[in-house]
DNA sequence: GACTCCAGATTGGTCAGACCATTATGGTCG
DNA sequence: CGACCATAATGGTCTGACCAATCTGGAGTC
């Protein structure tokens, strides 16, 4: 059971857990092959993942490096495609889409005290409205760039208050969701990203 | 000259030469690798590529299909995307992207008899726009889901009053990037793409 | 004839090792 | 001190093998 075949991710936790800061170089592939326990083959099929998300470049010769990331371009195409999925949510899902939206709630509710634990729920709760979506585009987007969103996200939910007002909203988005409300469904989530964005600007960083 | 890594665009091409029709299975890998005259191993490499953007879907055993595919939504995406990247290239051109915006315009206008060329050149020139926002997560959202997008769009051209008008909003657009006028340049763009839509409904495959 | 079941073949997934192409490095020479 | 070049380091590719999941077709049973 050691191999899993999950390296990609791996390999972004290994990015994120401060080991390698934007514009450094990764160890080398034979290196980071034998670090993970897989053969070379699998460990490039996780860099060519990241590689083709803008995540790391690599150089023939040189070495592979992690690029540096803009977070505020990433959230702009966020504020642009999360509304989408919301409406589409709405207008599509099925009773099986719909538990698991309350699962998301109940989850973010038992973790409102932690900010860690919040943020992750928060992210998982996203998730799931672009899975509702059944928008295959928008499921290969944001599975392309979640991980990255898990950062810029736990570090706004640093507040407690900001933590009630993220899941009263979020309660109201999966009301409208309920409702097959789309458009509602799309203005929620919009308004959401608003207060979100506009605590990042706040707080840069 | 022959291996040549562009395995993943030498396979899209295979897809969409009618060779292979949505919900097809695919050739072995092994095969496949032969044909292309590269390794298995590079093979692989681009069918992850592809794979991973949600254009062919593998399972062990049984083999590797090409998914089903919806244009709509992904047309929907892209009307809520491209807006966004025409306001920040407008927001962050430079000379130099603007010389190319203008050979894009040209190029259309040279192309304007011939709907096939046209199409491809319509191409460029949005991802030209693109590539002006200077938008990491844009380029790469907008690199994965090209090629599906030129399929739709050679198929609307067909109209050469429909090809003018795309060249004048077009001009429009690039008019207002010029102009470093933001809001002008994405008000542009999803009136542009809301006719494209209109068309695309309006005549279905 | 229809059904179940199983062995073999097919196919994608992984691994190991080697070689090639490009780049970086450090030493040598003028 | 600077230019140059042999060498090492590193990503890119290839080959062949084996593993794991799946499919296929025939034997056997009813």
């Amino acid at each position: 059971m050691p191999p899993r075949n999950h390296v990609a991710e791996r390999l972004r936790e290994l990015l994120s857990d401060e080991q390698v800061a934007p514009g450094d170089r990764l160890p080398p592939e034979r290196e980071l092959a034998t670090q993970l326990g897989v053969s070379r083959s699998s460990l490039r099929e996780g860099l060519r993942r990241l590689s083709d998300l803008g995540i790391i470049e690599s150089r023939q010769g040189s070495g592979t490096y992690r690029a540096p990331l803009d977070l505020g371009d990433l959230f702009e195409v966020r504020q642009r495609l999360e509304p989408l999925a919301a409406r589409l949510a709405a207008e599509r899902r099925d009773d099986h889409d719909l538990r698991r939206l309350d699962e998301s709630l109940a989850e973010m509710r038992a973790a409102l005290p932690d900010a860690q634990l919040f943020g992750a729920a928060d992210v998982r709760a996203h998730a799931t409205i672009v899975d509702a979506s059944a928008s295959v585009p928008l499921r290969v987007l944001f599975a392309a760039i979640a991980d990255l969103l898990s950062h810029s996200r736990t570090t706004t939910s640093t507040d407690a208050a900001l933590r009630v007002r993220a899941l009263e909203e979020m309660t109201a988005i999966v009301a409208a969701i309920r409702a097959h409300d789309g458009t509602a469904a799309e203005l929620a989530m919009h308004g959401h990203l608003e207060h979100v964005g506009a605590t990042l600007t706040a707080a840069p960083r």
